[in-house]
DNA sequence: CCGGACGCCTGTCGGC
DNA sequence: TGCCGACAGGCGTCCG
């Protein structure tokens, strides 16, 4: 599911809630998720109090008295803060309960997150440590992207998806950033100029952006933390929209599996 | 190093 | 109506 905008939609929301309250339990129901919770997670936590939350890559950033708790939404996670009253439904795995009475509740059907306690700082983690650049920090550039294609002969689509490359570009917007671009999905990543790439980091930026603005993409699961979906699926240009006119010529949108993925674009804009 | 395939899970949808 | 395969927003790992 979850792309930046979503993450970052997730953050934002839950932000205000969490910034300065305390921790009082962390209640896990199942703990098999992409890696399973350890126990000892469940002891580490109370008492601490969460001073901000931050988002790296795909990763949302939860910082305490004590490290740093990391939360990755997988395909299929949301979270929401909720009456700790509120019960739980079918696949919500993990509560952390706050002393004002209110809860943060991570529902992921799929179970592809993940939720771990980590050291300070969070960036030395094994999984955050190799990630490429943020898209909307200016270390993010078309010469970036650029020098880095140099000699790649995967399709362009599959290499901005690469978390070595950039990070937070998904499906989803990996599609929308190529139309909006000019680019098709399939040409090989060393094979485009580099004014072509200014194009595209220009492209991808303006599209989490965008999405970011409408609070996500919501296709299934995906809703913001107060149960909300997210409304940047009107604004999508061709993801999901195989048969349907491109917004830009009106030719049909197809779809083609790239990397075992779908993708989508304009035969006719997209080059 | 690079690129492609494969799991990990549950839910939903289309076709028969 | 029921069953079955395909597919769904991610990503670490393995293999050639």
């Amino acid at each position: 599911m979850p792309e930046l905008p979503e993450v970052e939609t997730s953050r934002r929301g839950i932000a205000p809630h969490l910034t300065g309250r305390r921790i009082l339990a962390l209640v896990v129901r199942e703990r098999r998720l992409r890696w399973p919770i350890p126990p000892e997670t469940d002891a580490r936590l109370p008492g601490q109090t969460i001073h901000g939350l931050r988002r790296r890559a795909k990763y949302l950033l939860l910082d305490l008295d004590d490290g740093v708790l990391m939360i990755h939404l997988g395909m299929s996670g949301s979270l929401r803060v909720l009456p700790a009253t509120a019960p739980p439904g079918a696949h919500d795995h993990v509560d952390l309960l706050l002393d004002d009475g209110r809860v943060l509740r991570l529902r992921d059907p799929r179970r592809f997150g993940m939720l771990q306690w980590t050291p300070a700082p969070a960036e030395d983690h094994p999984l955050l440590r190799d990630l490429g650049p943020e898209p909307l920090s200016t270390a993010f550039s078309g010469a970036h992207l650029h020098r880095l294609a140099r000699g790649r002969r995967a399709p362009v689509k599959t290499f901005i998806m690469d978390s070595h490359v950039v990070v937070g570009v998904g499906n989803i917007y990996a599609s929308e950033s190529l139309h909006l671009a000019g680019i098709h999905p399939h040409r090989p990543a060393g094979r485009i100029a580099a004014p072509r790439y200014e194009r595209l980091a220009a492209a991808i930026r303006a599209v989490l952006e965008a999405a970011i603005a409408q609070g996500g993409t919501s296709l299934r699961d995906f809703v913001q933390e107060d149960g909300a979906p997210g409304y940047f699926r009107q604004s999508l240009r061709v993801y999901a929209r195989a048969g349907l006119p491109c917004p830009g010529c009106g030719d049909l949108v197809r779809q083609q599996r790239i990397g075992q993925r779908s993708s989508f674009y304009c035969p006719r804009c997209q080059r």
